[in-house]
DNA sequence: GTATGAAACTTTAAGCTTGAAGATTTTAGC
DNA sequence: GCTAAAATCTTCAAGCTTAAAGTTTCATAC
C-alpha cells in the first residue's frame, strides 16, 4: 500500500485514540459527579434538544444505536424518574419519550458541567486547527453517508 | 457560557459522531468479511506490533482498557486458536500473550482489508485538513495527559 | 524467615451494545 | 373486508466494558 494510505491509517488511529480518551474522561466525570453514565447522558441530551419528546425509533436514529439498546437505557431512566413514556395517539405500537421536570433539572446541571469539561479539554486547540479538523470530519462523514445511501 | 465554548462543544460532537460512524463501518466490515469484532481486531493489532508478545497488563495499558476486559477477549481469541498464552519465566503471576502462526496469517488478511477501508473513508480529506486535524488531536491528547499526570 | 504491602491477574455484578428473532399494530393492495 | 407487507417496539443471546473485590505470587522491610 502507498505512503498516503499509511498516513491515513495513522490519522485514523490518532483520531480514535483521542476520541476514546475524551470519552473516557467524560465517563469518569459523569460517574463521579453525577452517578450517571455516558449513554444515559446522551439520551437525555437528545431529549433535551427535542422538548416535545421523541419516539423510540427517532431516538435510536438520532443516536445511531440499535433499537434494542435504547429500550434498555430508557427503561433505566424511567426507573430513575428522569424520563417518561407517553402513548402516541393513533399508533398503539409507538411510544413517545420525554424528560420529566426532574430530568430537565438534572440534565441542566450535567450539561453545564459537561460544557466546562469539553471547554478545558479543547482549550489548546487553535482556531486554525479546529477549522482543519472540521473540514476533515465533514469529508469523512460525507464519504460514509454516500456509501450508506449507495447500499 | 461563551460562544467559543459552544464552538468547542460543537467540534467535540462532530468529532464523536464521525468517529462512531467510522467505527460502526469497520465493525460491520469486520463482522461480514471476517466474522470477527473490533475489540478482537484491536488486540490482534497490538500483538502484531509486538512480535515478542505482551503481558496482559501491557496489553490493557496499550489498548487503554481495563484488565478484566482483556482477560475475556484474549480468552476468546485463544479458543479461536489465534492467540496463545505463555508462562513468564520468573513470575508465576504473569502470562505473555502472542499471536499463533494461524493468528498472524489471519491478522495479515484483516489488516490489509482494514487499511483499504480506512483509505476509502479518508480519501476526501485534504492534506491541509489532515494537518489541522493532527494538530488539534495532539492538543487534546496533551491536555488529557497533563490532567492525568496531575492527579 | 516472616509479615506487610504491592503487583498481576481473574472473577463478579451491573450495564452497554449489537444483530436477529418475535410480538403487535398499521398500511397498502386487492 | 382481507391479506400481505411493513413499521414499531421488545426480547434474546452473545459479547464488550467497567469498577470493585478477590486470589495468588512477588518484593520489601524488619
Amino acid at each position: 500500500m502507498s505512503t498516503i494510505s499509511k498516513d491515513r491509517l495513522r490519522l485514523w488511529l490518532r483520531l480514535l485514540k483521542a476520541t476514546r480518551s475524551v470519552e473516557s474522561a467524560l465517563r469518569e466525570n459523569l460517574r463521579q459527579e453525577f452517578q450517571t453514565t455516558l449513554p444515559r447522558f446522551d439520551v437525555m441530551a437528545a431529549l433535551s434538544r427535542h422538548g416535545q419528546g421523541l419516539k423510540m425509533s427517532e431516538l435510536s436514529n438520532v443516536l445511531k444505536v440499535s433499537n434494542g439498546n435504547v429500550t434498555g437505557i430508557v427503561e433505566r431512566l424511567v426507573e430513575d424518574g428522569h424520563v417518561l413514556r407517553e402513548k402516541v395517539p393513533g399508533d398503539r405500537r409507538a411510544s413517545r419519550v420525554r424528560l420529566t421536570p426532574d430530568g430537565e433539572a438534572e440534565f441542566a446541571r450535567q450539561a453545564e458541567a459537561h460544557e466546562g469539561w469539553i471547554d478545558e479539554i479543547f482549550a489548546a486547540v487553535s482556531p486554525e486547527a479546529a477549522q482543519g479538523m472540521s473540514e476533515a470530519l465533514d469529508a469523512v462523514a460525507r464519504q460514509l453517508e454516500d456509501k450508506e445511501n449507495a447500499q
